[in-house]
DNA sequence: AGAGCCCACTTACCCGTTTCACCTTCCTCC
DNA sequence: GGAGGAAGGTGAAACGGGTAAGTGGGCTCT
């Protein structure tokens, strides 16, 4: 048979009804599994169609009212930190997981600024481009969720805390994890505990500078935040000047992992030994974390998961209009290398500091 | 006015045509720049557009035999290893600068292997979601080849080196750049220079390694290949192993930037100093190189210039057959903190290499 | 035996855009 | 003053699949 050897022709609906007999309606019925036609004609025709390689027309399905058959996702970080940030990644990894299950596409789009994503939401819907968006990276005064609500397109928000709005949602219980890390440093000893906040605008870093300053009140220690963004040198800049201080912190918790990692380097830089003179901590575990030398200690979120479940809550918002909103486990303290007691604390009366293993 | 109350109804160009008081063909020819309408009708349709907001419905646009305005990239390496390798996201944000520059859009897929990878290949083209893919991660005997030719479907090759079967193809010149590592290894006295190689089917693997072995054999130094994947772990493991060698190489090049920087975290854990026991260099610059301490010696490709050249070529090859054949400049190797002379090296006695301008 | 009804289809039109074939005007030129 | 042409449109037919409305034929029920 030569039926397969131009595989350049696109074949279409036409072609199985003219194979099997039958009209183009009935094929149509047939493939999408409604009433309206025989068992026996179902099967034929559906051999029919696997026989010649029959796949819809994405844009036809799309253009008969139903489903653009994709999802979107913008990114609106500068490339440069969207690069080493693992947390994309995964994000898009877990993503992927549901919607390719369920043959949806996934439209991805990296832009420079909070304007454009909005203009790319806008344009994707009036084009009927994706059924829906996923949207990371929640702000406090987020003018995207207007814009959505506006315009009808379902979303869902990634990171919260909570929901905003009327959106979906699929968030992180950081507030929980923060807690964690601060009574687990203190148990070690420590006093003075710094946190190195990301990016302000961003809602997670505000739940987390609170719960950070609200966990460090309760325990009477002095809270002390440095904000910066997620530029890796702001990471090392920030633990120069931080443990450059008459007192320095004895601890520091960072917000992501690139800036552990040059806080790390930072620290080594200065001829300090970590854990012996300042203990570290990660926020997002990764490969990274694992192979730098000392290990960090990092806040493990699973970020795949939060990816899937943020994907099939939204197909069900497109497909039934339902609104999901879930928080996901804790973060969990992955104690590693990076954290130990303080310095000078009376074990046998402030040994010395360093010896430099680097 | 109301006119924009309503955001959810689409405007079609048949509300165009009614406002303008002409057909819905006069419409089209107006927007899309073609002959066969007056220049004032055609900035008042345009205007009349802009007024209500209208966008072309991608799906129409693409039924009717126009372009389905979106590319194609998919991933097929374990998900793991694709969150660490910034090459992606790097890769990725390149792509877009110039796909969305010409409003055509990004469909990402991750897979788990080739043969998904080609299915998804045949499913976009079948469905006509995309009007061509970038192909990543050409391999030594490679069947995607075959079947994109097969398809006729658009393709660019990214990662050469040159083209394969009579595909579009951009790739750097990785021969060249080992070259250049070597050498300048050689030149600070290193004569046990190991190279640790990644996944073996990949091409620029096969190509780095000829390179290598060329190079040593030019230079009457032992070579020394051991082949890896890309996991961090696998980057640690092979360097214990090298480095608890009883004539242990004096400089190891990686062929990723993850295995480089396990491999340093390795060689620290094992109580060595970098450079002074061992120099190391990555292949791929980031920002993780930059910060580690001491800082990664490694070459850096402009990973985002070979992305939106791929992008390019691609739309090139859509719009209009043209295939396009283009190698990137060579890797540049950016010496930093952990290569130097190597140990024991009769200082007093042969002079004349380098004084290491770091 | 005729009414009623369901099954298994067919017919025809819809979605929004592009494009091809035509159809008016109006202008030019001999 | 009528042929020839170009400019500036119109109308309708694609593109491929979804779906409401219609249409026979066979069956049941009374």
């Amino acid at each position: 048979m030569t039926q397969k050897t131009n595989l350049r022709h696109r074949v279409t609906i036409a072609d199985i009804a003219l194979r099997a007999g039958v009209s183009k309606g009935a094929v149509s019925y047939a493939l999408n599994g409604r009433p309206g036609i025989s068992e026996v004609t179902r099967q034929r025709i559906l051999k029919i169609a696997d026989d010649i390689g029959w796949y819809p027309n994405s844009a036809a399905r799309a253009l008969s009212g139903a489903r653009a058959g994709a999802c979107g996702l913008v990114l609106a970080r500068p490339a440069r930190t969207l690069a080493f940030e693992t947390f994309f990644m995964e994000l898009i990894a877990g993503i992927e997981t549901e919607l390719s299950s369920r043959s949806v596409g996934l439209t991805l789009q990296v832009v420079h600024d909070l304007g454009a994503e909005m203009a790319v939401y806008r344009r994707w819907w009036a084009e009927r481009r994706v059924d829906g968006v996923l949207v990371v990276d929640p702000r406090l005064e987020d003018p995207r969720v207007e814009l959505i609500e506006q315009l009808g397109l379902p979303a869902v928000i990634i990171g919260g805390p909570e929901g905003i709005g009327s959106l979906s949602a699929v968030w992180s219980d950081d507030a929980g994890a923060v807690v964690d890390v601060v009574r687990y440093l203190a148990r070690l000893g420590h006093e003075r505990i710094a946190r190195v906040a990301g990016v302000p605008e961003f809602r997670s870093t505000e739940v987390r500078t609170e719960a950070y300053l609200a966990t460090m009140a309760e325990l009477s220690l002095p809270p002390r935040v440095v904000t910066t963004d997620f530029m890796a040198e702001s990471g090392a800049r920030v633990t120069r000047q931080l443990l450059a201080d008459p007192l320095p912190p004895t601890a520091i918790i960072y917000d992501s992992e690139v800036l552990a990692v040059a806080g790390l380097g930072a620290a080594h830089e200065m001829g300090l030994s970590v854990p012996r003179d300042v203990s570290l901590v990660a926020w997002d575990d990764s490969t990274y974390c694992q192979v730098v030398h000392p290990p960090l200690t990092a806040v493990r979120r699973d970020i795949p998961a939060m990816g899937s479940h943020g994907a099939s809550a939204l197909l069900a918002l497109i497909d039934d209009g339902v609104i999901t909103r879930t928080g996901e486990a804790r973060g969990q303290l992955m104690t590693r290398g990076t954290t130990a007691r303080p310095p000078h604390t009376p074990v046998a009366s402030s040994r010395g500091t360093s010896s430099g293993s680097v």
